[in-house]
RNA sequence: GCCCCCGUAGCUCAGGGGAUAGAGCGCUACCCUCCGGAGGUAGAAGCGCAGGUUCGAAUCCUGCCGGGGGCACCA
């Protein structure tokens, strides 16, 4: 760039970033840039023109095998068969490591997911931001953070009590009370309590209720966390509500708010002046009947993980609690910290299930939930986790039944892992015939659906590094759809292993390490998303 | 009433301003001794509507229509 304004072909200022970007068509080279276009308006001279004379320079540095000038002014570089086939090496040389990056080096993140309340199974809504929230913080740690997973166990509220009730109604014979919880599960879970504490239903009322709550929840939270670990996903730190309360933090927190002098007391009440940070209402943080209000327990819990030395506290939520976010940013505005950046909110929405074409309704309280393990059950922990992961939380996912538990077969799951079980029987039929990774040859890699790959291949780190950033680890599982089919292509184009009694050329050593590094960044996507690389399909 | 998300192929969904809008599944016609097919090629088929910003908009802004989810001294 430099060099073309200095031959004096125009006059600009070099920008600090030039946009480089891969070409969707492969007939625009493996890389392309519209510098010119974006310097025609300053520079005063067509876009072709600057284009030409960029162009001159770049096409003698080292590596460059064309350039051409395209369109309104686009430049199409194309890269030596050769130097792009080094990438092959590279990657294999680098195995497991190839894809991390440092775009979050030195950040200490605090990931908190799923958090769901123990007063029943997982069911599929949660088990969305299990698949999700674990695959983020998998493409985190890959690009150089800090990750603490973290479940929130909310054991403190009137949800608890509405459960203890419940199992307690149910354990003494009576109907369901009215705003309780109905599902099969209740009964199973009073069968097994009484099995373990027998004579229960002995004891006076309102002891038998807390005695309840207490081995209900237990059991409850030991189903929840034994089927996430049955789905792959395990967490650091299960935060206890109650802790919170009994260790005198909310008191802690509600006393630093008052030093920043963002607390006020009114109608007998204590209040958090959250309006000043752009929240729609201020909120109460001490009712007036002295008990701690819900925002209480997330002041003390965000105060904690900042103490607890995280310089980033990210939180996924529902859609049905994006309500909730303007008074989070606002709380983290008033502890003097910066919304955004201390405190990120990621809101999912939620996952629609559909039957014969009609959407179906759930809820814990009528008792027809899926939960993980039927989810599980129907298509396996691989298909699962992948069909919920590979979409935009941003959208409302619909998941029909019927294709659920009949044709798995529709999950692009399938296609990526058959071409990782390609992958690695190749290397087996080649070791059969004597072809190892010795020989590489990268000039040899020149075949169009090569050279595809390749570029293909070399995009993973970059992949990997937006997702992180970005906080959308979809991106993984598109990409290596992406890369699968041009895999699937090449493999149709360019054996490895000769045909009949074809002898063994160094093409054929070069391709071996080809398929090597496809396989390596295969597994090494599929592992980022907790999904098996298996070697047989 | 106010706030958030979505509206892209028959279906489920990708597309962080760029060239001819993609994938999987489904459909049609071919091809393939590197696993006992979850393989390849070709084809039909699409950006909710209307304005605006821009050299250029599926992408950014505004309005409308349609779908989903929220707006407690509940948790």
């Amino acid at each position: 760039m430099t060099r073309a304004v200095g031959s004096g072909a125009f006059t600009a200022t070099v920008p600090d970033e030039i946009v480089l970007e891969r070409p969707k068509n492969r007939a625009h080279g493996d890389y392309a840039t519209n510098v010119a276009l974006r310097l025609a308006k300053p520079a005063g001279r067509p876009p072709r023109e600057i284009a030409e004379a960029i162009a001159k320079e770049l096409l003698a540095a080292d590596g460059i095998a064309a350039v051409d000038v395209a369109g309104p002014g686009f430049l199409n570089i194309t890269v030596d068969a050769g130097s792009l086939a080094e990438l092959a090496r590279t990657i294999v040389e680098a195995g497991a490591g190839y894809g991390r990056n440092s775009e979050l080096a030195g950040h200490r993140i605090n990931l908190e997911f799923v958090s769901a309340n123990p007063t029943g199974p997982l069911h599929i809504g949660g088990v969305r931001w299990a698949a999700v929230g674990d695959s983020l913080a998998r493409v985190l740690q890959a690009s150089g953070a800090a990750v603490t997973r973290e479940y929130y166990f909310n054991d403190h509220g009137s949800q608890i009590d509405r459960f203890a009730r419940s199992l307690l109604a149910s354990a003494l014979g009576e109907p369901t009370p009215e705003d309780g919880y109905a599902g099969s599960y209740i009964g199973e879970i009073v069968g097994r309590v009484l099995a373990e504490h027998p004579g229960l239903t002995e004891l006076p009322r309102d002891e038998a209720q807390e005695a309840f709550r207490k081995y209900g929840v237990e059991l409850m939270f030991d189903e929840i966390k034994a089927s996430l670990h049955d789905f792959g996903v395990d967490f650091d730190v299960y935060f206890h509500e109650d802790s919170l309360h009994a260790s005198g933090a909310v008191e802690r927190a509600v006393a630093r708010l008052r030093e920043q002098g963002e607390i006020f007391e009114a109608e007998g009440a204590v209040w958090l002046r959250t309006t000043d940070h752009g929240d729609d209402k201020d909120r109460v943080v001490i009712k007036s009947d002295g008990e701690p209000a819900y925002i209480a327990g997330d002041l003390a819990y965000y105060l904690d993980k900042r103490e607890r030395g995280f310089d980033r506290v990210v939180i996924m939520l529902g859609a049905d609690h994006h309500g909730y976010v303007g008074r989070l940013m606002a709380m983290c505005a008033c502890f003097g910290d910066t919304p955004g950046e201390n405190l990120q909110l990621l809101i999912g929405q939620l996952v629609n299930l559909v039957k014969d074409g009609k959407p179906v309704r759930m809820g814990k309280r009528a008792g027809n939930v899926i939960t993980l393990e039927d989810l599980v059950d129907a298509v396996g922990v691989d298909a699962a986790r992948y069909q919920l992961a590979r979409s935009s939380a941003d959208s409302t996912l619909e998941i029909d039944l019927d294709l659920l538990t009949r044709a798995s077969n529709e999950n692009p799951v399938h296609y990526v892992q058959y071409a990782h079980a390609r992958t690695v029987n190749v290397v087996k039929n080649a070791e059969a015939v004597g072809i190892t990774l010795g020989a590489f040859t990268p000039e040899l890699l020149g075949h169009e659906t090569e050279t595809a790959l390749l570029t293909v291949l070399g995009d993973f780190p970059r992949v990997v590094a937006q997702a992180a950033v970005l906080h959308e680890p979809h991106r993984v599982a598109r990409y290596l759809e992406e890369l699968a089919g041009h895999f699937h292509r090449w493999y149709d184009n360019c054996r490895v292993i000769p045909k009949g009694d074809e002898p063994v050329t160094d093409a054929n050593r070069s391709r071996l390490w080809l398929d090597v590094a496809t396989r390596t960044v295969l597994a090494n996507g599929l592992r980022l998303l907790g999904v098996s690389a298996p070697e047989r399909k």
